[in-house]
DNA sequence: TGATTATTTCTATATTTATGGAATAATAGA
DNA sequence: TCTATTATTCCATAAATATAGAAATAATCA
C-alpha cells in the first residue's frame, strides 16, 4: 500500500462520528446496515451522516450497496487488513520480543 | 480503549508527513531517532517537524526521551497494539471466514 | 400519477489543522 | 563564559474539515 493511500484510510476513521459508524460496520458483519439505521443508532442527523458516510466509502474502507430504496453500508474488511498489514510491516528493527499479540511483526 | 483516545491515536497518523516518521520509526526498533536525524532523512523543517513530533507523542504512539543533546522518538508498540485491538474488537458478526490474516477476529 | 420514504446535495458557517521563518531555550565542549 | 548544536515555541497565514437546515433527487408502491 501506498502511504498516500494509507493517510485516505487513516483520515476517514480518525473522527470520533466517523469512527463509530466504523465500529458499527465491522461489528455488523457482510450485510452491514441501512444508511437510516445507522443514523437512528447512533443520533446523527441525515445530512451530517450522508458526508461521513461518503467519506467513508471514497476511501475504501466502506462499501454501499442499493436494495430496494435502501442504501446498505458495510465495512470492507480486505481493505481494514490492508490498512493494518501496512501500519506493522517491518517493523521493530528485527528485535526478539518487540511485537506481541495482534501485531505480528515476521509471519 | 475508549472511543475518543482511538480517535486522537488515529488522527495522529492520519497525515502524511506524521505517518512517515511513525513508519519510520516503528521500523527503527525500541533505541528509536533523533528529532534532527528524522527531519535529515525525510527533509522536513524544524519547526514543521517538531509540531508533528509533539502531535505524535502527545497522542502516545511516539515516545520522547532526553539523551544528552539529543531527543530520541521512537514508537510506542504497546500504544499501537491497543489500538489495531480496538479496530478489530469483536468484528463481522461471528461469521464464518470473514476476516483473515492480519486482523483476527476471534481469539 | 401522486404520495411516501430514504438518502444525497447544496449552502453557509464554524472549527480545526498545517506550514515554516524567526526567536528562544537547553545542553555540552573549548 | 563563549560558542556551536539541537530542538522547541511563537506567530501569522493558509488550507482543510465538520455541521446541519433546506432543497433536491431517487426509488417504491397504491
Amino acid at each position: 500500500m501506498e502511504i498516500k493511500n494509507a493517510v485516505t484510510l487513516l483520515s476517514s476513521i480518525a473522527q470520533e462520528a466517523r469512527l463509530e459508524i466504523f465500529r458499527l460496520l465491522v461489528q455488523s458483519g457482510r450485510q452491514g446496515l441501512a444508511a437510516g439505521v445507522i443514523g437512528v443508532k447512533l443520533g446523527i442527523p441525515a445530512s451530517t451522516l450522508s458526508f461521513h458516510l461518503k467519506e467513508l466509502s471514497q476511501s475504501g474502507l466502506v462499501n454501499a450497496r442499493q436494495e430496494s430504496r435502501f442504501i446498505y453500508y458495510s465495512a470492507n474488511y480486505g481493505a481494514m487488513n490492508q490498512l493494518l498489514q501496512y501500519l506493522t510491516e517491518n517493523c521493530c528493527a528485527n528485535e526478539v520480543g518487540c511485537c506481541t499479540s495482534v501485531l505480528q511483526c515476521e509471519e
